[in-house]
Formats: structure tokens, C-alpha cells, sequence
DNA sequence: ATGGCCGGTGGAACCGGA
């Protein structure tokens, strides 16, 4: 079972390179961010002739997460819960998961879009990366539930994480970013330490893997990117992991997402 | 050395992204 994650920035403006992309690399599931529609302005027709069924949580002009899946989905929830009663709940379309069901085993799927914090610079307040660091506290409660349920499960997107130097072809530009503060990379620790396996990781150690390259200052051109788009397994679905990838080839093509899908297969 | 983009909204600039 091949499993993919893209941020597309943008349904509309993606929807041909979105097709090419499935008609081509052929998902049986894609968990996608950044729609950037509400659900009613999600175009299902054109997904649905390549044989996808769609779930979509929506948000107008920003985020959305979206579920596209060949197999059945079931048991759909949208958006994290609650920390406790203090917790304002997750009202950004973030979050979205569902059991995709194969012929042989089930598969949870978590699909995110994890925020990106900037600005997170002290001493002046930063609201965003407040909110960042408390999604990413749902998320690690989430993240514990389901490693107890011991099911197949997997949570991808994107984390909006540069988990070590190795991520990003100039890490020392990033130090005071949000996406690289030592405050984000030890709550991906905790995420991660909790006994998953970050899937690109499993299959290279090598530097200059990438899945996101800004618009600006020719960074396609020049492999400027940062790995962000991460693939965190339960040890039920690693033990079933025959490889992994990211399709980089489409961030060289016309009119493209500044991220490229990443992927993942699964002996089921 | 510096600045260089893009999508969505709404119908011009501005916000948000990373």
C-alpha cells in the first residue's frame, strides 16, 4: 500500500499538477495540506474520476487537510481534541484522519498540517509560536493514544519541523526560525522518543534530501530546501515498511507547490 | 552586497507562508 503526503498549496491553483501527480505516481492514499478552500469549493469530480474517495476538512483561504484514498474510509475525525478545559480547541483546519481498509489489514491515517510559528522572536510576545507549541502538545497527546492502540497508524504532513542540521542545506540560517528553535525540535523529540519512526529517515542518512524549496532567491536551482514533510510511524507500521521516497522531480515543473510529495510503502 | 515569490481574497493591496 503506497502511501503519499504533498502540501499543495492551493487546490485551485494546483489541481492539474495534482492530477498529473496521481495519475502518475498512483497513491492508494494521499494526505494533503493547504487546500486552501472550504469543503463545498474542494473539487471532488475530477479527484473522483481517478478513482479516489475524499474526505476534506476545510477552512476558507487557508490550511485545509484532505484525505484521498482508492480503499474505503472510515471513522473520519477532524481536528485534535482538547488538552483539558483550558485548551482552546483546535479550530484551524489542521488535522484529519480516518482507517483507510485493505484487503489484508486496516490503516490509521493521520493527515497535518502543523503550524508554522513565525514570528517566534523574544522578548516581544509571539502569539504564533505559542500556538504552534500548544498544537504540538495535542498532537503528542494524540500521538500517545494511538501508540497504545497498537494499531497500524501513521501521522503525516506537514510538521513545519527542521529536525536536525542534516534537514536543511543551511541550517545556521535558521536558528532564530520557528521551524528550528531548540523549543521545536526537543517537542518533535518528545513526539518522535515516544516509539515512532520517521520513515525517510529509516531508509537514508543522507544530507541534501529534502521536500520544501522557498519561491525566493532561485532555491530549486541551488537545493536551498529543508525537510519538513515527515512520515512518523507506529511500530506496527514500521514493521511493515518496504520503502520510502520524495518525488522531488515536481518542484521543477510549471507552476508548482513550493513542497513535494513524500511517500511510503507498506507491505499490506 | 541586495533583492528577487506565490496563493487567496476580492477587486487594491495585504495577509500568510517558510
Amino acid at each position: 500500500m503506497k502511501i503519499a503526503s504533498f502540501n499543495i498549496n492551493g487546490i485551485k491553483a494546483r489541481l492539474p499538477a495534482l492530477l498529473d501527480w496521481l495519475r502518475e505516481a498512483g497513491p492508494d492514499v494521499a494526505l494533503l495540506q493547504e487546500i486552501k478552500s472550504v469543503d463545498e469549493g474542494f473539487p471532488r469530480m475530477e479527484i473522483e474520476e481517478l478513482g479516489y474517495n475524499i474526505e476534506t476538512h476545510g477552512q476558507k483561504g487557508f490550511n485545509g487537510v484532505a484525505i484521498l484514498s482508492k480503499l474505503a474510509i472510515e471513522d473520519v475525525v477532524r481536528g485534535l481534541p482538547p488538552l483539558d478545559e483550558n485548551d482552546d480547541s483546535d479550530e484551524q483546519a489542521r488535522w484529519i484522519e480516518g482507517t483507510v481498509v485493505g484487503d489484508n489489514a486496516a490503516v490509521r491515517v493521520c493527515g497535518l498540517y502543523l503550524p508554522n510559528g513565525n514570528p517566534a522572536q523574544p522578548p516581544e510576545s509571539r502569539p504564533k509560536y505559542d500556538y504552534k507549541l500548544a498544537w504540538m502538545a495535542r498532537l503528542e497527546a494524540r500521538a500517545r493514544d494511538l501508540l497504545a492502540s497498537e494499531e497500524i497508524a501513521l501521522m503525516a504532513g506537514d510538521y513545519n519541523v527542521i529536525a536536525e542540521p542534516l534537514d536543511a542545506e543551511n541550517p545556521e540560517r535558521w536558528v532564530t526560525d520557528a521551524l528550528y528553535l531548540p523549543e521545536t525540535r526537543a517537542a518533535w523529540r518528545r513526539l518522535v522518543n515516544l516509539g515512532f519512526t520517521d520513515a525517510i529517515r529509516e531508509t537514508t542518512q543522507a544530507g541534501g534530501v529534502y521536500s520544501f524549496w522557498d519561491y525566493q532567491r532561485g532555491a530549486w536551482e541551488r537545493n536551498d530546501g529543508i525537510r519538513i514533510d515527515h512520515f512518523l510511524l507506529t511500530p506496527q507500521a514500521a514493521d511493515r515498511l518496504t520503502a520510502a521516497g520524495i518525488d522531488s522531480t515536481l518542484r521543477g515543473r510549471e507552476r508548482p507547490s513550493d513542497h513535494v510529495p513524500v511517500w511510503i510503502d507498506l507491505d499490506i
